[in-house]
DNA sequence: TAAGGACATGTACTTAGGGACACGTGGAAT
DNA sequence: ATTCCACGTGTCCCTAAGTACATGTCCTTA
């Protein structure tokens, strides 16, 4: 449940509302955590009935600012000290990848060239947000300076994502050239014995 | 909902029952898209309700296995071809670093070399399968290449967070002495103004 | 002054994910 | 003979995530 340490965290950097975190999501956080407005309000509920946020003010339209309680914060902390990560990296890319042998050559070429443009894309992106932070844009608050460690991450798995895609092009001239694809689905749709053993651990 | 196109591209490779495909999700795609066997089974009845799959035979212990009809393989590839890929990478890791402000140096030094070790651990780990596919070890069909192909993707990432954690230890000193964390905690707690503009786009 | 867009908060509903529980079988080793 | 373990399939329930819907306000611009 990091949703609920990622708006304790952005909650103590300084109050925000609902409306605030949801946008710092989407802009910052989004590509590494997800996270929708109802999600949010909803969180935001649960984190002041357990005392870990409270209303800091209100504004224009309905506006309520949050901010964060001692016990919040001591959450944070608690949960970025505990050791526990997971370490799963959730990719539709890659997942994809397993079966593009199922693919025809010339889609598979133009779906890495496209997913190779996209990486490149967003790891430049990202490192123009980086060079606006080395420049001191951003003021250099300890925050910031996390921020900027966040933003490296992103450049770099980006990075290797857009070489892998690269890389992957010079791959399927094997991939393609090993056969018709329907002849392994045609072995697959035969009534063959049950079991093949699973390939890799 | 990739679970699904997850299933029918296994079972595109050839018949298995939901325990072959729940150990192969937990062996080769656990790490990018993880599947418990509940979700496995739930999923299969789907599939075969909506014709996609079928019992391809019935073994020792109420062993069902499915195999993929010529609907389910249009279903894959219509999927594989359609371009709407979702490129969020869900990362805790990377959640985690944006509050690394929040941590005492100590615990972020020590948590950084964890960090480190068990990407660098993964992406040798990788690198193992990738030698033994690339020796020939699980023959050379089209299905082998493609999983050699994601295994790339795992060896690149792996390695990239494993570097980004080594140069994240590098960068401390500036995060550690730019002041005590209490001061910014202090200051989110305090009753100032509702808004400060959200920081990175 | 009317209209459009950003601001702002929520509810309702549906699906996905994950843990706990439940049950039974076949084979191998003690 | 018994015991243990891997095999094998499932249900139940709670939480998380995501989409659609609903409502209203303030400000700017045509």
């Amino acid at each position: 449940m990091s949703l609920r340490h990622g708006l304790l965290g952005l909650l103590a950097e300084g109050p925000a509302s609902g409306y605030d975190l949801a946008r710092r999501f989407e802009e910052a956080l989004g590509p590494v955590w997800p996270a929708q407005h109802p999600k949010i309000y909803a969180e935001l509920s649960r984190l002041a009935g357990a005392g870990m946020i409270e209303v800091d003010s209100r504004g224009p339209r309905g506006r309520k600012a949050y901010r964060i309680t001692d016990t919040g914060l001591a959450e944070v902390r608690r949960w970025l000290a505990e050791g526990d990560v997971d370490h799963t990296l959730r990719s539709e890319s890659v997942l994809r990848s397993f079966f593009f042998w199922l693919m025809e050559p010339d889609a598979l070429r133009e779906h890495l060239r496209r997913e190779q443009r996209f990486f490149a894309e967003t790891a430049a992106l990202a490192r123009t947000y980086a060079a606006a932070k080395d420049r001191g844009d951003f003021g250099d608050s300890m925050q910031t300076k996390s921020m900027r460690v966040a933003v490296e991450a992103a450049i770099r798995m980006y990075q290797a994502l857009a070489d892998w895609a690269e890389w992957a092009q010079t791959v399927p001239p094997a991939v393609a050239d090993t056969g018709r694809p329907d002849e392994a689905a045609d072995a697959a749709r035969a009534p063959t014995g049950p079991d093949e053993p699973a390939a890799a651990g």
